[in-house]
DNA sequence: CTGGGGAGGGGGCCC
DNA sequence: TGGGCCCCCTCCCCA
């Protein structure tokens, strides 16, 4: 974890758009327009929380659950300056800088307006390596932070700059800052080509903290550039000694140049003449196409620019941003935007994390959710009728493959690939796209295909991106990127893990498959009913429902069954294998589903309690023979332990069964040998006692009672509590 | 309450 | 590598 978090370190950040596994979009609901409420605290996304200090004023940002890596989160929101129109009194601690492609400034967003901004204003830096989880990445014109590790429950978020951004910033990375000795002072910062730093400016207050103290200069005019607040900066969290985001601000050219969206500044958009040759880089660099990437048409396509038009006058607060993995269901739900046309599913208000009602103490300190992403509920009405709760949330369909409805022959051919629907693509689609069989009631559009599920996706990348990538980057640093799955090796196999559960697995098919249960992606889509599935043959199995078919005999009695398994559990009656064993009273069950009900039995109302040990009864006689001869406590008790359990064991049995109704009423028991040897006689061996409680014996049809051949007959044995609840 | 069956989900193995 | 097949497990319903 350690090395592949050293390798996102490198990651340029059109790797970290390219590769982050789940996207997790601001809170969008009615709050936001509370003016009591400002923005900045209604968009936590409800996977985190707010720490608050005694003043209730939030100091960080805390993940309320597992958060893994690849984790896409923003864009960050503010108010937007273009260097001409930054307002004189602007307070530039929460600046960030917008660079254009082609490296010059574009514009900047200012969170510092908790009402104008999001919750991103109040994510932490930090100088300590280790500790950074975050990192921060300008991707088209927005800012992104990427979760480089996973989060545990409880910590804080972290952020930093991409490499990218911090060679443009000239700060340096965390891992630098400790080991490289750089930055030491501002004075040992490598030389830069380009105008130097103002004198008294941030290179010589290398405390990124004391940025907005430069706002005089920032005042006057082209001055602008050397005021370089960068957002990182809070005030409050700890900065990096010795990072000069001043720097850079000089080098950049003076004027920002309008970057209309939809239109590609290449290859008319050359590296100026001039510019220091990291910008060159920067606006060489995939980064900046990464805006336009978003639309897997290609960028230059008529549809492209019609997507992004419609996207932008759907969510214009929302990136243009590639679907590039498959987020948990559970976990989108947790954490997505919630559009405000889909009321159904606007989250109580006591659901929500910003609420004064669950604040943070400190770190670690999360209040359970009122409704958290594992609703079943939500999930249920998310998927029970293939569609999405979530209008935004499903994939943007993009048909890869024609597969002309005249095609379909075969009966699995009516078995419908349902696209996958764990996406965040904001905006797009305001209703969920569903794949219709040809040989149903509806057809497809022209445009809108069947979509292949994870492992068939157009582009592999898209379809399961575990953070880690599977092509060669371009970027020479990134020669070392590991292998595309965390791999392990177990016996001398080398097993594929999952990040998300740590479950591995043999082969990698295997964990993409499993991957779905994380994602929610349902790909097969029964078109009589709708239901979806995440594995083909979970659907084949099921379409027999519909057709009546059972293709499984069984060769004793010849009834049919639809499944393998549940024939297997029919043979058992003939066999009269009763694998599942309870301890408690002896019952066996030919299905663990009838055990586990059974056992519910013994967990009832003991209200007589031993006073020496933890051993309780139903009747009070039960109590009192255990008292004299069981209880391994009491003064009168002697033999060994085995033999003080084995009566203790029938005497519960006892106590349990309807023989203790009598026994009551018949007054005083006789001696505890009595009643054992009582008890002795009316149960066979290996059979529950003779009654007709609920350890009555079992079967209630005669069966034939064949031998079968490659039957074997196992005793699952069950975990009993040693004390009865 | 037990017992039988239906249905669905997850995962392993093989082609 | 992905798909198909199979198995095991679980939950639920109903007699």
């Amino acid at each position: 974890m350690k090395g592949e978090r050293r390798a996102m370190l490198h990651w340029r950040e059109a790797d970290f758009q390219e590769r982050c596994t789940y996207i997790v979009k601001d809170q969008l609901c009615e709050m936001l327009t509370r003016p009591d409420f400002p923005r900045a605290q209604a968009s936590l996304p409800r996977n985190l929380a707010f720490r608050r200090n005694s003043s209730h004023k939030v100091v960080a940002v805390l993940s309320r659950e597992y958060i893994p890596a690849g984790t896409c989160f923003g864009p960050l929101v503010g108010e937007v300056y273009t260097k001409e129109n930054v307002p004189k009194n602007a307070d530039r601690k929460h600046f960030w800088r917008i660079y254009a492609p082609w490296g010059e400034l574009h514009h900047f967003i200012d969170a510092h307006d908790p009402r104008r901004s999001n919750w991103m204003r109040y994510v932490n830096p930090t100088s300590d390596a280790p500790a950074q989880n975050l990192v921060a990445c300008q991707n088209g014109l927005e800012i992104y932070f990427y979760t480089l590790k996973p989060i545990v429950t409880g910590a804080e978020l972290l952020v930093w700059y991409s490499h990218e951004f911090a060679e443009c910033l000239q700060c340096p990375l965390p891992g630098e800052l400790e080991h490289d000795g750089l930055w030491k002072s501002t004075a040992e910062a490598p030389a830069t080509p380009g105008p130097q730093p103002p004198q008294g400016g941030s290179a010589a207050n290398p405390n990124p903290t004391a940025k907005h103290s430069q706002s005089k200069e920032a005042e006057e005019g082209d001055e602008d550039e050397s005021v370089d607040v960068e957002a990182l900066d809070r005030g409050v969290p700890p900065s990096p000694a010795g990072c000069r985001p001043a720097v850079l601000s000089r080098q950049l050219p003076q004027e920002v140049k309008p970057w209309p969206l939809g239109r590609s500044p290449f290859p008319s958009a050359p590296g100026k003449e001039g510019a220091p040759e990291k910008l060159s880089q920067r606006a060489a660099s995939p980064r900046n196409q990464a805006v336009l990437g978003f639309c897997p048409y290609g960028p230059t396509t008529s549809l492209c620019k019609e997507l992004q038009g419609c996207l932008r006058s759907l969510y214009p607060s929302c990136p243009l941003y590639l679907p590039t993995g498959h987020l948990p269901q559970p976990y989108l739900h947790a954490c997505s935007t919630i559009p405000a046309h889909s009321p159904r599913f606007v989250l109580p208000p006591q659901a929500m994390p910003f609420l004064p009602a669950l604040p943070l103490s400190r770190a670690g300190e999360v209040p359970p959710l009122g409704l958290l992403s594992q609703d079943p509920q939500v999930y249920t009405h998310a998927r029970g009728d293939g569609t999405s709760p979530y209008p935004g949330l499903y994939a943007t369909v993009l048909p890869h493959e024609k597969q002309e409805a005249h095609e379909l022959r075969k009966p699995q051919d009516v078995l419908i690939a349902l696209q996958s629907g764990a996406f965040s693509f904001p905006g797009l689609d305001n209703g969920p796209k569903q794949y219709l069989s040809p040989a149903g009631d509806t057809s497809y559009t022209s445009e809108v295909q069947q979509q292949k599920p994870t492992s068939l996706l157009a582009h592999p990348l898209e379809a399961i991106n575990l953070s880690m990538p599977k092509f060669c980057p371009p970027s020479g640093r990134l020669g070392t990127t590991p292998v595309p799955y965390p791999l392990k090796k177990q016996n001398g196999k080398i097993k594929y893990e999952c990040n998300i559960c740590a479950k591995s697995f043999g082969q990698l098919s295997n964990l993409k498959v499993h991957l779905r249960v994380h994602s929610g992606e349902r790909p097969f889509q029964c078109h009589i009913c709708k239901k979806c599935f995440t594995q083909l043959a979970h659907l084949q199995k099921h379409h027999l429902v519909h057709t009546g078919e059972k293709p499984h005999k069984c060769l004793v009695c010849h009834k049919r069954f639809s499944s393998t398994s549940n024939l297997k559990t029919h043979l058992r009656l003939h066999s009269g294998e009763r694998p599942y064993r309870c301890h408690r009273c002896q019952g066996r069950f030919t299905q663990h589903a009838h055990l586990k009900l059974h056992k519910r039995l013994h967990v009832r109302e003991r209200p007589h309690r031993c006073p020496g040990c933890p051993e309780a009864y139903i009747h009070p006689f039960g109590l009192a023979l255990h008292r004299r001869g069981c209880c391994p406590l009491a003064p009168g008790a002697a033999g060994p332990p085995a033999q003080l359990g084995r009566f203790d064991a029938l005497i519960g049995r006892l106590d349990f069964s309807l023989d203790a109704e009598r026994l009551q009423g018949e007054g005083a028991p006789g001696p505890l040998e009595d009643l054992t040897r009582r008890e002795m006689k009316t149960s066979r061996p290996g059979q529950p006692p003779r009654d007709k409680g609920p350890c009555s014996p079992g079967l209630r049809k005669q069966l034939p009672l064949l031998p079968l051949p490659h039957c074997s007959v196992s005793v699952k044995q069950e975990d009993f509590p040693l004390q009865p609840a």
